[in-house]
DNA sequence: CAGTCGATGTACT
DNA sequence: GTACATCGACTGG
């Protein structure tokens, strides 16, 4: 049996609360009878106040109606005419924020990402990245929106991570707003993005 | 290594 | 038109 989803009042909290404590829990996606996992590394949060980069800033829209859905499902959206990335909506019914999954640590089914990749050269080209995590997890258009209590999709609580293992940072790609330190990483992953910023 | 650039759909000015 | 929460191929050092 698969481990149990997370409850729903885990999103019902701050989106830098929740963005924080995602790092070290686990995404599940079913395939049919496979099932893939992978633990979280690495996020970036996004809200409607105070941040002229989310997509909720300027209000609701058709495009990113789900954000302000109440917390517990996922967002996914369409980007660069070619690529998805997934969020996981935070806070109550109303109110828009999400966090943007930018890199896993494959745990599960990792032939199956192979395939679903391309077969990429390098083991962090898998799922190091927003647009890599959403094709190596099979996520696009048809999962926006679906509630993260399974059997589709869901997170377990994996294992606990401590606050010196995580570092905050600037989020990547993203010119307004940039100031804002809402990236999130397990600093010492050898899966990110990108490498952690050297200490000084 | 770093930097540049094309792909290609959608939202918004 | 222009920008975009990106990626992969290619260039030059």
């Amino acid at each position: 049996m698969p481990p149990a989803p997370l409850p729903e009042s885990f999103y019902l909290r701050p989106t830098l609360d929740v963005a924080r404590d995602l790092l070290g829990r686990r995404l599940h996606r079913r395939l049919g009878r496979s099932i893939l996992a992978g633990r979280i590394v690495e996020v970036e949060a996004y809200h409607q106040d105070r941040d002229e980069a989310s997509h909720a800033f300027r209000g609701r829209s058709p495009r990113n109606e789900v954000m302000f859905h109440r917390g517990g499902c996922l967002y996914v959206y369409f980007t660069y005419g070619m690529h998805f990335c997934m969020n996981i909506v935070t806070e109550d019914e109303g109110i828009g924020a999400a966090v943007l999954i930018r890199a896993l640590e494959p745990l599960q089914g990792l032939p199956a990402m192979r395939r679903l990749r391309g077969d990429p050269a390098s083991p962090v080209l898998l799922t190091g990245g927003p647009a890599r995590c959403c094709q190596a997890f099979a996520v696009n258009r048809a999962q926006n929106g679906a509630l993260l209590q399974g059997p589709e999709i869901w997170l377990s609580p994996g294992e606990p991570v401590d606050d010196t293992e995580i570092l905050a940072t600037q989020r990547i790609g993203i010119r307004s707003s940039r100031e804002l330190p809402w990236r999130f990483i397990l600093r010492a992953s050898p899966w990110l993005s990108r490498p952690a910023p050297r200490l000084r």
